[in-house]
DNA sequence: TCATAATCGTTGCATATGTAACAATCCAAT
DNA sequence: ATTGGATTGTTACATATGCAACGATTATGA
């Protein structure tokens, strides 16, 4: 990788071509088990994860801690409404807002999904083996760290 | 991280979570150069580096080294060959195939695009640092080599 | 040789996604 | 108080994507 003008590019050497290949890859691996187990979606469960850990939330709120889109929020809020694994409840103080909470069976189910998600990632670990786990760690809290705040870099 | 029974997640210590958020960071930043530049798609932007990087290839080859469905190969070769960049040929001595490659003018702007994407690449490693920067490209590295050829983990 | 299976690339269809517009509501500044 | 501007969440629409089926062609094997 030298200095002269590249006009030739290896785009399996590329970072953001090799950054979108991992994180498919590892996406499908643990895709199977929301999918399969509980037949979640990939915003259904960040939603689920979500409230989970922070409790209830609004939309908006959703949206920000798992960066997604509010019409993806919305979507899947609406599925797990149905599901009857959260309910919403009205913000008096606020009436724009829903307050969004899950229901005991949300939360039966949310545990269940992260002690998989946990032994997903330990798994994962072991695979990669811990030097190469730790460095890709690494890397990608340097990604987040640099370009998290949409810095135009 | 202990070994107990964890039945709580934080997402943004997920791998999986960890890995979208950064390939979409870095791909929303990539792609700006593309499309703001040339008007390109994803697929289309991989489509061209791969016949850029390899020379004349099927569509089949084309999908199989830049990780992409058959569909999206087949509608961004489409688009390409409208744009000029590319032209067809079919093979005579397998008929059901086409030998796809770049025109002069696709060349041309493969050669630019190529240039910027190195640009990217060393711009991205100065504003990482190279230490975090090269523990990414480890990491990567790894799950291609653990997960790439889609072993059951 | 002939029939069956496999491969290549395209297309119809259903789903997933983002953009923009929207109604409802709240806030700010007169 | 009132008007203009934000904010919240939903929906219509257009686009993007993957799956499955397909026609054309080639490979396999009886």
């Amino acid at each position: 990788m030298e200095d002269e003008e590249k006009t030739f590019l290896a785009l399996e050497a590329f970072i953001p071509y090799k950054l979108n290949r991992a994180a498919e890859l590892v996406s499908r691996q643990f895709a199977r088990i929301y999918k399969d187990r509980a037949g979640l979606t990939r915003p259904e469960w960040r939603t689920l994860a979500t409230l989970g850990q922070y409790g209830t939330l609004t939309a908006t709120a959703i949206g920000a801690h798992s960066s997604m889109h509010k019409t993806k929020v919305s979507r899947a809020v609406q599925s797990l409404e149905e599901r009857k694994w959260l309910k919403r409840s009205i913000d008096e103080q606020d009436r724009r807002v829903e307050r969004l909470a899950l229901t005991r069976e949300g939360a039966r189910n949310y545990r269940e999904l992260a002690q998989l998600a946990h032994a997903f990632q330990l798994k994962l670990r072991d695979v990669m083996g811990e030097a190469d786990f730790d460095a890709l760690d690494r890397g990608l809290a340097a990604v987040e760290a640099r370009l998290g705040k949409d810095i135009s870099m």
